[in-house]
RNA sequence: CGGGGCGUAGCUCAGCCUGGUAGAGCGCUAGCUUUGGGAGCUAGAAGCCGGAGGUUCGAAUCCUCUCGCCCCGACCA
């Protein structure tokens, strides 16, 4: 992408509405407007990072046995009467009267919604376990939004919703999305720790949260080691030993941090303390809803057996905003390789000079050709202001192309995150990011 | 929802107390000069001073109401 045909707001200063660092710069690098308190446009450049999360949590719940639909943003009253949340909900909830005076209402979840799609096409026990999800704009009418996307009213949630015979199937498809959170959350370049919830009303009830890592967080978090060590390519999620192993370990916020547990339970080399954000939540809930909507289907023995639920969420705008407070600098956002909009941003330190214009407008037809995404700036602008624009944008790697390198045939090659920069070869350079020899 | 604050140019903000022709920096447009870390000079464009009512000869400024946004708290992916 040309950045002269692009469309990429930047801002100098920062917006007085803007508090928190992630807000700041997601602002500043032109990635979202806001459109009223909590609800945001996504510019361009804030969409494909979107969508690279998207996309990755997207993978982790295909590879983990979920199948993908799409449920709408406007769901019926009715369904909501039927669990008995709709009076229950409060104003959070966002409702609607349409034309026809039906009740309606924005979802902030899908609960009902997906136990309607179940149990009209779901009978037997033999079509079990289920697990269904869909990447879809919640809307919470939140009192008071803030943070940027950290705490919008309209948000895009990934929640997936399992269905089981009993509750040791349930229980296993609980500790499955949980290592596929694991995987999902790492692969962003973060390090999630999973903290136990709170078990709700009905004993036995299972939930984490997990929250990932990063210095400006608003949860502390104390944990054992462990826990961030764990391999979750190798966990078996029907183990009973691995669930009890998991279920037991350390890790709290501060708001359930137990001092004398903590130190009881975890060696003092074992012991950490940082600060997180919560990006997912998994819930195991049995048949809170599975009973009251009456979605059974035939168990072995021909009677009604209500399914065994879970529910897992994962807030997936939200993650950018987790993203930025973990990966950044002075200078600007450093996105990790995995959710970057653009892999590379190529500078042409003076558009008026053909041979640089030339040896960029080359360089960028080849690394295009390569299927390498980069963001290539061919405006007529002074060199310190093109070098701030691509700091802040934070693209993984910067090509630096000037008359002084080119006049020995040389790029430069700088890692934005390490700030690292070396100068080499046109071959060289392509060589680097395309990973070829 | 309780408490506080702020709405003036695209952005950051001054002006308001003490009413009298709407300002600065950055950004934007044009030209010239510059060119390896947010360039310089010159000339421009740009604002129903959030909205409505009131007081006054006269309101960005004073009064009333309203809408929006931000912060702290309670609440949440």
């Amino acid at each position: 992408m040309r950045l002269s045909a692009y469309f990429l707001p930047l801002l100098k200063e920062n917006p007085s509405e803007a508090q928190i660092v992630s807000h700041r710069l997601m602002l500043r690098a032109g990635m979202i407007r806001q459109s009223a308190a909590g609800i945001y446009t996504w510019l361009p450049l804030g969409w494909r990072v979107l969508q690279k999360v998207t996309q990755i949590v997207r993978e982790e719940q295909d590879r983990a046995g979920a199948i993908e639909l799409l449920m709408p943003t406007l769901q019926p009253a009715e369904l909501w009467r039927e669990s008995g949340r709709y009076d229950v909900y409060g104003k959070e909830m966002l409702r609607i009267r349409d034309r026809h005076d039906r009740d309606m209402l924005y979802g902030p979840t899908n609960e009902e919604l997906i136990t309607d799609i179940f149990r009209n096409g779901i009978k037997s026990y033999r079509d079990l376990p289920k697990n269904l999800y869909h990447i879809q704009w919640k809307f919470r009418d939140e009192v008071r939004p803030r943070f940027g996307v950290m705490r919008g009213r309209e948000f895009l949630m990934k929640d997936a919703y399992s269905f089981d015979i009993d509750k040791a199937a349930a229980v296993a498809s609980y500790f499955r999305m949980f290592a596929a959170y694991m995987k999902t959350f790492k692969r962003m370049g973060l390090t999630p720790i999973p903290v136990r919830a709170d078990t709700g009303p009905i004993g036995g009830d299972l939930s984490h949260e997990f929250h990932v890592q990063a210095d400006t967080g608003e949860s502390g978090l104390f944990y054992d080691a462990d826990v961030v060590n764990l391999d979750e390519s190798n966990i078996d999620p029907t183990s009973p030993d691995v669930q009890a192993y998991i279920a037991n370990w350390y890790a709290a916020t501060d708001e359930k941090h137990d001092k004398a547990e903590f130190e009881a339970r975890v060696p003092p080399e074992r012991r950490r303390e940082a600060r997180g954000i919560e990006v997912g939540q998994v819930f195991y809930f049995g048949t809170k809803y599975s009973q009251p909507m009456n979605a059974v289907v035939a168990g072995p023995d021909g009677t009604p057996v209500a399914v065994e639920m879970g529910s897992y969420g994962i807030g997936v705008s939200r993650l950018l905003g987790a993203i930025i407070e973990a990966c950044h600098d002075d200078k600007g956002i450093v996105w990790p390789e995995s959710v970057a909009p653009f892999k590379v941003g190529l500078i042409n330190l003076r558009v008026s000079d053909a041979g640089c214009t030339k040896a960029c407008d080359d360089l960028y037809a080849r690394l295009t050709q390569a299927g390498i995404e980069v963001l290539y700036d061919d405006r007529d602008q002074s060199v310190g202001a093109k070098f701030a624009a691509m700091d802040l944008i934070g693209l993984p790697y910067q090509f630096v192309i000037g008359p002084r390198g080119l006049a020995n045939k040389l790029v430069e090659v700088r890692t934005r995150k390490t700030g690292e920069s070396k100068e080499m070869p046109f071959d060289a350079a392509f060589n680097f990011i395309t990973g070829g020899s």
